[in-house]
DNA sequence: ATGCGGATATATAACGTTGTAAAACCTGAG
DNA sequence: CTCAGGTTTTACAACGTTATATATCCGCAT
């Protein structure tokens, strides 16, 4: 097995607390004496072994970043973002998905993998307000998402429901008028922790547009199969929408896909609009219009506020911070053809 | 802080080892012991330090995956195989990312994260056999993806040559001839390590059809961007291929857009293959053909190779292993139109 | 010479866990 | 009442580090 301090040191001729400064360049030590060592140390390819720092330290470096599903491109995205910010303060991140299941969620809450993660950053699902309440890890932890929690930790997220209307509004804007939404989850359709949707309605009814539950598919889960279904259904049951406003571009993308290919065209025939900007949907042969969120910001924030509360401030307040989201027009969204 | 076992074992008035032996559900502890240990156990909401448990028992229960880039479908739909398939034998996989640099490859295969990760799965891009001599590192290490190494490690790949033949004659049979390759990196596009290239290559000599060095198209990455500008390269270059096998379905994707913006028709003018099978493609609006490799397969072989070498059978001869694969036919290849 | 102070090296004790070996405790047979 | 033989519990050491406090060294002023 690998060399150890102790080995090192009987090489060197020295104690093993020298080495260890040498290994950690602490300044008061003889030039000649750190380079004895260092030979030893390169003799034996002595790798320190940060099993052993963790527990000495009580710090490990490792931040975990959980969430629900990474095939879907948005948080495969966000991972990545994660995983830069993190290097930068030299933080390593472990990655858990949940399923989007409550019971994984909750697990992941409390003391998942305990000690051996510094913080976590979570991208919620189902988890419940009261799940949180009565934590009893004491690892720092940043909420990331749509949902709102009414609990003292860190949440960080774009305005939901302004940038929702936002993008209604783009569509109203284009002389659109029967605007759907697909993609509420059945348990919550008239849930108010859908901001997204809540957004919806409320650019409806302040413009004085239909938004009665006909025009509302739920589904089951948040992939491109379950925006296509709902697609289907809506048309199915005779509902007519000019748009569709979907929860995320991959339902929003599914959607595209199941109205080609039903003849429909878009975006003259029903305009699309999706949530994330996935960069599958810039790319997708009718590039889609999207509601752009700052994943970059997100990332940055969400590891700066771990990493604050893991070194010096860990009684700060805490806080929402809502990163900023643009609205990108692309090819799926134009005015009525005549 | 949380609580150790020392404070359970002060509070329940037991020693220390008792505790651990309650914790660790070991037989040989009375009825009643077990209940009053444990009664203090959830006064306390004792969790055991893992770190601890780790430095105590030389593993950790981590294995890394070092993918290139995490934004690619591929592999993040991988990298969830990855994890459910090592929370079978109760490992947590903790990720990584190399942007495909020779430099950062080399840094994971040399002891990355020295003693936190038991063992590794590395999907290497610019890695060189010669970076995998000489490894010091004794973590068990495991290869995958499109190159093959002459070094003694585990590699789990499907036949790239045999697949990209595959793709090529389904091409051929439906009556293309002129059939481009998008995605040799600029660098490698002569070395025979590019395993794809080479089945293109051979397929096309068989069947009696150019393969002249016009048809192939260079990229930098991997990505749907470097498939859209190797594709609109080669049309700018007056090549008139009829038909294109793309590296990844990525590039593939990129190299529709860039048909469609020119007004050339996928599947009729130029019909599109790539490679990888990422749900993207199925759902695009064009549904893409492509070749589709048994991530799951691939996912689990790697993960019990690793995971083999940790219990039991270290010393076990590395192999190459070669998962299935499919071709699958669907909108973006069809017959020219007369 | 003697002593002082700063710089360099060391011995020892933790961090929280588990393996080992030995101690304490039973039970029932002689 | 004693002791063998088994079960249950304990003390102690170890895993590889680093912090603390102590020991050693050196040059230099007294």
């Amino acid at each position: 097995m690998g060399a150890s301090l102790k080995d090192v040191a009987q090489l060197a001729g020295v104690s093993v607390k020298t080495v260890s400064n040498v290994v950690n360049n602490y300044p008061h030590v003889t030039p000649g004496m750190r380079e004895r060592v260092q030979r030893a140390i390169d003799e034996l390819g002595y790798r320190p072994n940060l099993t052993a720092r963790h527990l000495r330290k009580g710090r490990t470096g490792i931040i975990a970043l959980a969430v629900p599903e990474l095939g879907n491109p948005y948080f495969a995205e966000l991972a990545g973002a994660v995983i830069d910010a993190a290097a930068r303060h030299d933080y390593t991140v472990l990655m858990d998905h949940t399923a989007g299941q409550r019971e994984k969620e909750v697990l992941v809450t409390q003391g998942f993998r305990a000690h051996v993660i510094d913080g976590l950053i979570l991208s919620p699902i189902e988890l419940e307000t009261s799940d949180l309440l009565g934590r009893r890890d004491d690892a720092p932890l940043v909420l990331l998402g749509e949902r709102e929690y009414d609990a003292p930790y860190d949440q960080i997220a774009i305005d939901n429901v302004a940038a929702a209307r936002t993008a209604v509004r783009h569509l109203t804007g284009l002389g659109r008028r029967r605007i759907a939404f697909i993609g509420a989850r059945r348990e919550m359709a008239r849930r108010p922790a859908h901001l997204r949707l809540r957004g919806w309605r409320e650019e409806l009814v302040e413009a004085g547009l239909p938004c009665d539950e006909d025009l509302v598919a739920a589904t089951d889960g948040y992939g491109r199969w379950d925006g296509a279904a709902a697609m289907n259904a809506l048309l199915d049951r005779g509902t007519q929408p000019d748009a569709v406003f979907a929860y995320n571009d991959l339902m929003a993308l599914g959607a595209m896909r199941a109205l080609v290919e039903r003849g429909l065209r878009v975006p003259q025939d029903i305009s699309v609009v999706g949530f994330d900007d996935v960069e599958e949907g810039r790319f997708s042969t009718i590039a889609l219009t999207t509601v752009s969120p700052d994943k970059q910001a997100i990332a940055r924030l969400a590891v700066e506020r771990v990493v604050a509360r893991l070194t010096g401030a860990p009684e700060m307040n805490p806080e929402r911070i809502q990163p900023g989201y643009t609205l990108i027009a692309r090819e799926s969204t134009a005015p009525p053809s005549a």
